[in-house]
DNA sequence: CTACTTGCAAATCATTTGCAGATGA
DNA sequence: TCATCTGCAAATGATTTGCAAGTAG
């Protein structure tokens, strides 16, 4: 355990994988090798990714069965469950984004290459919360797509 | 044809049946009987709606065999085309919104009761459009859902 | 031990497609 | 007339589930 995670009383942040063996345990779930693996995986990218992309990264203990695709569809839901992953949906299929050690933000997504470029804005949260107060609704938390065209597709055009 | 709609030569609003109309005439599409009671029905009402609720409203012709489901499904594609329904992908099944005669907004969805409520903001746009710009991005639209608790059931909690 | 997990195969479920007969222009 | 449409039945394709065998605690 790295020492940055021993300074004190303080709430610091826990590598991934332990987060979710903390979150697991609370649940009297096990910990096992294929949760583990499919953790690690995760928090070893940066990107947006759904399913698929996930199981090539995994296609090797796929392939040796040490591992499947339902297992790779509950571990995903117990991620959410756990506030670690966000799930969007985009066109038809489910999205996921990382949910823990990373920046609330937004989308912009560009229609031609499919590119998600991300962006934060404190004042579009000013705004969201403005409404809500507005409506006497609670806000938990809150999704924006910008679509139309990124910078390179509109030189291309 | 009512008297509003003869007023000169300025643009007027046409019905919805009508502007669909004209739409399937520009493609060489037919104006079919199922396309004009599906458009009929989706205008008499003002809700958001999924394929299911659509079909609900026609259940009797569905079951005189005068209307079948994939028709149904074909005719919602084709009014998005038309550029005069909405898709929105809500937990994994398509949600359709009037974008006819009908404004921009955006979404407060209560995740107890499944309620949407409806909201514009013009600061939200221009916010919108300043990070835009700052990306070099064209937008084309965008899609806002704030998630979280109405307050009926605050009241409630 | 033994309750929680997993892989497998099969089931779901909304949506889509191929095709032969029906129908608008 | 005849290209476009439609209903039907079957296909899709991502995700989910039942179940018997495997395994963490």
């Amino acid at each position: 355990m790295s020492e940055s995670y021993s300074l004190g009383p303080v709430r610091v942040k826990l590598p991934p994988a332990e987060r979710f063996s903390q979150f697991l345990q609370s649940r009297g779930k096990r910990i096992t090798q294929q949760r583990q693996v499919i953790v690690e995986t995760i928090y070893s990218h940066h990107d947006h990714f759904d399913a698929d992309e996930l199981m090539e990264h995994l296609q090797e203990l796929i392939a040796q069965r040490k591992l499947s695709r339902p297992t790779i569809y509950r571990t995903l839901a117990e991620l959410v469950e756990a506030g670690m992953l966000r799930k969007m949906n985009l066109g038809g299929r489910s999205v996921f984004e990382h949910d823990y050690g990373y920046p609330s933000h937004d989308h912009l997504h560009c229609q031609m290459c499919n590119k998600l470029i991300e962006f934060h804005s404190d004042e579009l949260e000013q705004i969201r919360n403005a409404v809500a107060r507005e409506h006497s609704f609670e806000v938990h938390s809150h999704r924006m797509f910008v679509t139309g065209l990124c910078a390179d597709c509109r030189a291309k055009q």
